[in-house]
RNA sequence: UGGCACAUAGCUCAGCGGUAGAGCACUACCUUGACACGGUAGGGGUCCCCGGUUCGAUCCCGGGUGUGCCAACCA
């Protein structure tokens, strides 16, 4: 007898939420997702987890790539795979530091001394009373402390949300990328490149943003359509009594002038070249010189040189070795500057001087409308006596109008700036045929996503800065000399050892001095920057492996397995992961590289805070279920960018609800005796397994591909087509032992119960909490496996001693006429249920004699009381079942339904 | 301007060298003993356009068009 499950004792309804926080604990307490250190690396699957942002709330979007992740990482485990699956939050950076900046009211300043035990209320007083209130300054090590007060509350919210939606993190396993650890790996990752000499400091024009007056990578710039125009302004060549027209966007830059170039196949203006242009206003004379980078066709084809208007500028101020005219500081303000001198000559410096004085101390903006003016002014020409066109403008015509492209900081709102400050660099451009080589190396699912990091890394024009001048980050661990005058040394930095770390330069002291002589002459100073964030989350694969920490463990963690996200951060995380781990170990950080796709909008706009078309997650959870919500994430592939559409979530939570019911069902069919696979003996069972079968090869076939949504999509057609609409339809009559022998009634049952327990497995990565519930009502015990999490992914092997069907078509065939007489009965207006007095079928030969194995099940579950069935010529077998006549029963009187029965 | 991707039923999406699929929506019917969050039957598509390869193309190749993304362009 089959172990006693009463169905009477389930709820009517699946409670999901209730069940959902119910598994969760249960998961928690028996460590369901714990990494076995014990086990070995090749029994290991390692993720490289995403760290999400945690200032700031989770959307669906978020919901539908750590899904992904999960579904993998879940059928991975049920492979009896070792999985380390860790969380990671990333709260080093801008987004926590404002946010800490305005709960506390604080300010941060890198040159204040630690405070130890400093404890700052929550500003609670209104916009009024937080103008009026100056922050309170803290060093940087007070301000990281109040980042992680604050962003440990996000990080629990985030918890509970993540382990709502199911996800089968090692919670063990968590880091922030702020904390001791995740700092310690980052200056290590800089000591380390600084050893191979993939680390430099330089002092150079880099690209830079105004407003949080920092350093910028490349990575870090986004391109905005801005207006602008084009001025036009009349130079000067001397000697001559000839003039040129150059075309600029940024008139303002006109004082940091420092040469002329034009292509050197133009004709209009190779005769300039060698010669010298003299500027108007400032009178300055600069070099004209050809350049193939100029392009004829652009402006007048003849342009001016700037310190520094644009990255061609830089170009050329290093190719030609120009002069350096810094006009603007670091706020992107024009600083003094004095004209007559070596730096900024002039033929004219008194002019010069009283023109530039208007501009001292403006902004960009500012300057550019008080420059125009300027150029305006036919005093102002650069055109001296014997020019023709002497005393006219320099500006010729109006200025035209454009919509131009302009970099800018991702995060910032006025275009980047190019100043000139000391930075700190990581090698790129002399590694970029290695980076290259490590991105062939890795697996990228889809494929085509490789091509994006082999365009940003080809297009790769220069080193990485990663140097920001911000408070809230990992501080760079280095200190500078400072000699007798007091002036920095930044030749010979000094380092710390690696048993100082991890530490804050501005707070500790280097080995050999003393707190005192901070900032003293003959002293050190400390470095007051920070990495860029990238600089340590490009490290998370060595931050869980605990590189240069625990040599075993990162042994049996690094290189991951997986790195899952998201395909707009290949050019950052993904691509600083990759050189990070090539710099320092000469590896790949993980061997696939998985990339979920975006959520859009019903109007196809990625799904983003700032947008504002963000959905969250909780509502739906609720009225979806967990399940219903993951089913949603699991429905769409790698890399496709899918549309939000909420039937989708509808259509999950039907599959949940029918999950329970068919499992409620299977599980009350009983029969006297084993009812364990080896009592399968019928054609028609043996030909549904034999389909049962064939999905497991093939949804096992797409995982190995990272084909989640295949694999759910075969699996629940089969469920819902195979098993709930055909096989236990025709079955059922059987089972409940209506018709056949007690062995048949065993078979039907077994059967029954077999495909469901394989089917449980097939859709516990995606929908993990009902098929839980169901595993839990009768097959934890009898397998053994007390959460179907941890046990094992159906294989073909698993099911090879039930012998194959006579026929694998027998159970097709079976569907085929009972779908006939269904149709048939339909027709004639009956509805299905109805009973069958007789009924004629023919068909071709083969099929008469092929259908009789499995005659007696359809007939049962069609209800038909008596047939005859033969062979006609001409029916082929393509024809299938034809229902020649069919007698329908008049509907039974109900007992207790009178008029049915008058 | 270049690279990549996508273009299939009203909607969201599968599929794929052999004359089109799912779910939702729609129509008609059925409260049958797991499930009406169900079932049965059905309507609905020049598979973006034009060429080519092939016995045969929605699928492969070439060229368009449209959409999205990534990059270049910033004088």
């Amino acid at each position: 007898m089959t172990k006693p499950f009463d169905p009477a004792s389930l709820p009517p309804h699946f409670d999901a939420a209730a069940a959902e926080s119910r598994w969760d604990q249960a998961w928690s307490e028996a460590g369901v997702y714990h990494w076995d250190e014990a086990r070995s690396r090749d029994e290991t699957f390692v993720v490289d987890t995403p760290p999400p942002t945690v200032s700031g709330s989770l959307h669906m979007g978020h919901v539908f790539s750590y899904t992904h992740t999960d579904v993998i990482t879940r059928q991975r485990r049920m492979r009896g795979q070792n999985v380390f699956y860790p969380m990671g939050w990333d709260d080093n950076g801008l987004p926590t530091e404002r946010r800490v900046q305005n709960v506390f009211h604080v300010r941060c300043d890198a040159a204040l001394p630690y405070e130890p035990g400093l404890s700052i209320p929550r500003f609670t007083g209104d916009d009024k009373a937080r103008k009026e209130t100056k922050p309170r300054v803290v060093s940087r090590r007070n301000f990281i402390e109040l980042c992680h007060e604050v962003t440990s509350e996000d990080e629990k919210a985030f918890e509970a949300l993540f382990r709502r939606i199911g996800l089968s993190v090692d919670w063990r396993q968590t880091y922030a990328t702020i904390d001791d650890r995740c700092r310690h790996i980052a200056q290590l990752s800089f000591l380390d490149l600084v050893e191979k000499k993939q680390l430099y400091n330089v002092d150079a024009p880099t690209m830079w943003d105004v407003d949080f007056q920092t350093a910028l990578a490349s990575a870090d710039l986004v391109d905005v359509e801005k207006p602008g125009a084009f001025h036009h302004v009349k130079f000067a060549v001397e000697g001559t009594d000839e003039s040129f027209v150059i075309a600029t966007t940024r008139p303002e830059l006109l004082p940091a002038c420092v040469a002329v170039c034009a292509h050197p196949d133009d004709e209009r203006f190779q005769k300039y070249f060698g010669k010298r242009a003299i500027t108007p206003i400032f009178r300055a004379p600069v070099r004209i010189f050809p350049s193939e980078l100029a392009d004829p066709k652009k402006g007048t084809g003849i342009l001016m040189v700037c310190t520094f208007g644009d990255a061609t500028d830089v170009i050329w101020w290093r190719e030609q070795k120009l002069p350096t005219r810094q006009i603007l500081q670091k706020d992107g303000r024009v600083k003094p500057v004095e004209y007559g001198t070596n730096e900024f000559p002039s033929l004219d410096a008194t002019k010069a001087n009283a023109a530039f004085a208007q501009l001292v101390g403006k902004s960009v903006s500012q300057a550019q409308k008080l420059v125009v003016e300027m150029l305006r002014d036919p005093a102002n020409s650069a055109l001296g006596e014997g020019h023709a066109g002497n005393g006219e403008a320099p500006l010729q015509g109006e200025p035209i109008k454009i919509m131009h492209a302009v970099k800018q900081y991702e995060k910032g709102e006025r275009p980047l700036e190019f100043i000139t400050t000391r930075q700190w660099f990581t090698k790129l451009i002399e590694n970029q045929p290695g980076l290259l080589a490590k991105g062939r190396e890795v697996k990228w699912w889809p494929e085509y996503m490789h091509s994006r990091f082999h365009n940003w890394t080809e297009g790769l024009n220069g080193d990485w800065c990663v140097s920001r001048q911000r408070y809230f980050g990992v501080p760079i661990p280095v200190w500078y000399r400072l000699d007798a005058s007091g002036a920095v040394d930044y030749a010979a930095p000094i380092f710390p050892t690696r048993a100082q770390l991890p530490c804050d330069p501005m707070s500790d002291a280097p080995e050999g001095f003393t707190e005192s002589q901070r900032n003293q002459p003959g002293g050190f100073a400390g470095d007051p920057d920070v990495f860029d964030t990238w600089f340590t989350s490009s490290l998370t694969p060595q931050i869980s492996s605990h590189w240069g920490l625990d040599p075993s463990r990162h042994a049996k963690l690094f290189p991951a397995d997986i790195r899952p996200q998201s395909h707009e951060i290949i050019r950052t995380w993904a691509f600083y992961t990759i050189a990070k781990a090539m710099l320092h170990e000469g590896k790949v950080p993980w061997t696939n590289v998985v990339i979920s796709g975006w959520i859009l909008d019903p109007d196809r706009k990625k799904m983003s805070k700032s947008v504002g078309n963000v959905v969250t997650p909780m509502k739906l959870l609720e009225d979806y279920t967990a399940d219903g919500v993951r089913y949603w994430a699991a429905s769409a592939r790698l890399g496709t960018d899918t549309a939000f559409d909420e039937k989708v979530l509808k259509v999950g939570k039907r599959l949940v609800t029918k999950l329970f019911n068919a499992g409620k069902y299977v599980l009350a069919q009983s029969a006297e005796g084993d009812v364990s696979p080896g009592a399968i003996r019928e054609e028609i069972d043996r030909a549904f397994i034999e389909e049962l079968r064939g999905l497991v090869t093939k949804t096992t076939a797409a995982f190995d591909e990272f084909e989640y949504a295949q694999s759910l999509m075969l699996t629940e057609q089969f469920f819902w087509s195979r098993l709930t609409d055909s096989y236990l339809e025709i079955v059922k009559i059987r089972a409940r032992g209506e018709v056949g022998d007690p062995a048949s009634r065993r078979s039907a049952v077994a059967t029954l119960r077999l495909a469901l327990n394989v089917l449980l497995r097939l859709f516990a990565p995606v929908v993990p909490y009902i098929t839980e519930e169901v595993w839990s009502w009768v097959f934890a015990d009898e397998t053994g496996q007390k959460h179907i999490h941890r046990a094992p992914w159906p294989t073909v092997a698993e099911l090879a001693s039930i012998p194959a069907p006579k026929d694998a078509q027998s159970f097709q065939l079976a569907c085929d006429l009972y779908a006939s007489l269904n149709k048939k009965k339909t027709e004639s207006g009956a509805s299905t249920g109805r009973v069958v007095n007789s009924t004629s079928i023919a068909a071709s030969a083969t099929l008469v004699t092929r259908i009789a194995p499995v005659l007696s099940d359809v007939l049962a579950a069609a209800k038909v009381k008596a047939h005859t069935i033969g062979a006609r010529e001409p029916l082929a077998d393509a024809d299938g079942f034809v229902i020649d006549a069919i007698d329908i029963a008049p509907k039974e009187a109900k007992a207790d339904d009178a008029e049915a029965a008058g």
